[in-house]
Order: C-alpha cells, then structure tokens, then sequence
DNA sequence: CAACATCCATACCGGTCGGTATCTTTAGAA
DNA sequence: TTCTAAAGATACCGACCGGTATGGATGTTG
C-alpha cells in the first residue's frame, strides 16, 4: 500500500474529485437530509457529473456512509475525542469545550442543526449500516466522556457514587437535545441557555452537591 | 357552526374518512418522515383514493400540518399537559410521567423515535410553516413545566433560585436528546436509564441539593 | 507503438413522486 | 321527484429520482 507513490491503483491522497464530492455531499446531506439529498446538487456543486461519483462510489448509500465516517466521525474525532483523551483535566476540558462550541456557534450551523444527530434521527430506523456507522460515533463519544468523567473522579471532581457511564450516556443524549431544540427555535441563544444547563449537570456531578 | 347538527356543509363529528386518512398519515409519516412518506401508501392503508384525499387536503403540507396539530399537539395535550396543569403536586406528577413513559415503552416506538422530535429536526429548518406549528407545541410543553417547577417552588419542593424557565427547556430538551438516543441504540433500556439521569437532573433542583 | 486500466462525461432508463382534471356516485334540501 | 353540491374514484401529467451503459480522454506499462 505505501510501497510507492507511483504505485498503478487507487491513490487517496491525489485523489482530489473524490473529496470534492464527500465535501458537497456532506453539504447536501446537512442541508437537506440524506433521503432528500439529490446526487444531481452535489454534482453541481462540484462542476463534476455522474460518471466521477459513481467511479468513486458504488451507490447513494455508500457515498453517504463514507460522509459519516471520513467527514463527520473524522471532525469529531479531531475536535473533541482526541483533545478529551489526551487532556490532563478532561473535566475542565469537557465543560470548557462546551462553552466553547455555545460561543462559536452560529446561526447557520443552529438553522441546519448537528450532522450526526441529523442522520442518526432520520437514518437509524430505516437503515441498518447507517445505523451501524453512526452507532459507532455515539458509543465512542460516549465512551470519551465516560473515560473523562473517570479521571475525573481518580482527581476528586466528580463524585465516586457517580455512575459515569449513565451520566456520559445522558450528556451525549442532552447535547444532541440541547441542538435539536436550538433547531426548532432557530437561536443559538437558546442553545448556549440549554448547554449553560447541561454544564450545571456536570457541575453538579463534582462534590458538595450530594 | 353550532346551529343544528342536520347542517349542510362540513360536519367534522362524521368525517369519518378524513379521520382515517389522518390517522394513515400520521402513521405513514411516523414510520418515513414528512418528506419520504408517501401519499399512495397513506392511501392503501385506508383503501380509498387520491380524489378522498384532496377533496378534505389541499395538499401535503396542509395534511402534514394537520397531522402535527389534531394528531401529534392532541395526543400530547391529552396525555401529558393536561394532567400536568391540573395536577396538585406538579412535580411529582412530572416524574410520575417520566417513570410511566420509560416503562410504557415499546420496541416499536423507541425504533420509529418521538413523532414531535422527528418532524421537528426534519423540517424545521426546511418549512417555516411546520416550524412555527411544532414550535407551538414545545413552547406549550416547555410552558406547561415551566408552571410545575414554579408551583414546586410555592410548594418548596424546587428551590427558590432556580431558573424555571431554563430548567424546564432543559427538561424537554433532554427529554427529546434521551428519545434519540434510544432509537440509535434501538433499546428501551437505554431510553429508561437516560430518563432515569434527566429524573436526576429534576430532583437536583430540590432543597438540600445546593 | 500498442495495450490497458483509470477516470470521467453524456445520454438514457424505469420508477416514483405530488398534483390535477374529469367523471361518477351519493345524499340532503326543496 | 328533481336539483344541487359534497364526496370520492380514475386516469393522467410533468418533474425528479438513483442508477447504468457506453464511449472518450488520459496516462502508465509492456
């Protein structure tokens, strides 16, 4: 696989048109769902036509399990896991990462809501690989902040009594709720409002709040 | 309207029909979403025909806005906000209900997700007109638990420096967040034990708990 | 050069969609 | 009975969908 770079098949790292398209798909898919998601707006989007997707990708499906995994689960893993596993505090981390993404969110971001949650929503039900796919980022994001919640405990910030996995379970589940909930209303202030609470939920994990 | 029940035009008591194709599409829509579901299956489930149809909707969208408002915002009404503004003990009768919902709770249900939930994060960001009916109906919710936790708090059961207002966003917020999750995991018990942290969350807002 | 595989553009297909025009049937009112 | 309008059945339309078959570039290998 890396024994040359001159090497006879499929190249991913010049494969430029093949990024092209998982970006515009990861677009489309945000904006208007995957079932809703037209091949032919990618395409535009991408000055490219059907012959490139459909060299590059097998199906509609599969293009879309490629957006979760190597758009989506690929952002999350940059941006959060990764700083959460290798923080020395991971529970100042966690909080401060959530009052970080309440500052930096945006109206369009708000209007179009959470990539993941948007397909886990619409695809789990009806899809056993997307459900699959998108299974394995919630697990890993809860586990992440199980792993946190654990250090945190061995530093004395969260309680001993605390059951980490419920409680890493329910701040995945009220995050993505908080977002869902901004959608409807369209406000990232109602967003950091309902975040600002979910941090009182972890706050109140720490001791002194038995 | 009232004057005599023989009256000539539109009697909704014995608009049988209109009643079975809502009930149709509403299933249909649960089992799809809004955008997916189809007008020819809503009509093989009740054996009649496009001319029904258009005859008592002038279109989908005015089919899926009713179904948002005489199916989803009544069912609700009835079974849940109702109860909570009559009650004489809020709170407890809050998380009585969140106790009920987390045993009611069927396979079925927990695969297809919270119809409010699922029609919310589909379209509110595509239809300004379901938007504002499904935010109608979390406005109600949110109001309704907002009223409990202050009523809780002339009761002392809820202490005097929370924010009810933002609580009780939080409350449906996570409530739909725990929905989700659950229909990703497609297990009950997942949904009972996220419930189970948001009853924490509530009990939290009690005195001795600062 | 010739042979070949990659990459991608074009044209086209069957199927499904929401919606409409038209017609028949039904039933209440005079 | 006769008139009228609601109620609903049928056939049909244009638009869009995902997918495919084919052929033309392009560039690497023998």
């Amino acid at each position: 696989m890396s024994q040359s770079t001159t090497q006879h098949h499929h190249d991913p790292i010049t494969d430029q048109n093949r990024e092209k398209i998982l970006q515009a798909a990861a677009s489309e898919i945000h904006r208007c769902g995957f079932q809703a998601a037209s091949i032919a707006n990618i395409l535009a989007d991408t000055g490219l036509t059907k012959g490139a997707l459909y060299h590059h990708f097998p199906s509609k499906q599969q293009l879309g399990l490629a957006v979760v995994d190597e758009v989506i689960h690929a952002s999350l893993e940059q941006r959060m896991f990764a700083p959460l596993r290798t923080a020395d505090n991971p529970v100042d981390t966690l909080l401060d990462y959530m009052q970080f993404r309440g500052e930096a969110m945006t109206d369009e971001a708000i209007k179009l809501g959470c990539p993941l949650n948007n397909l886990t929503q619409e695809m789990s039900p009806l899809d056993d690989d997307f459900k699959g796919h998108l299974n394995q980022i919630l697990q890993m994001w809860q586990s992440v902040i199980e792993q946190a919640l654990i250090k945190g405990q061995a530093q004395g910030q969260i309680r001993p009594d605390v059951d980490c996995s419920a409680a890493a379970l329910f701040i995945v589940s009220a995050w993505e709720g908080c977002w869902g909930m901004a959608k409807n209303r369209q406000s990232v202030e109602v967003f950091q409002l309902c975040l600002s609470q979910l941090r009182n939920y972890v706050l109140n994990l720490g001791p002194g709040h038995a």
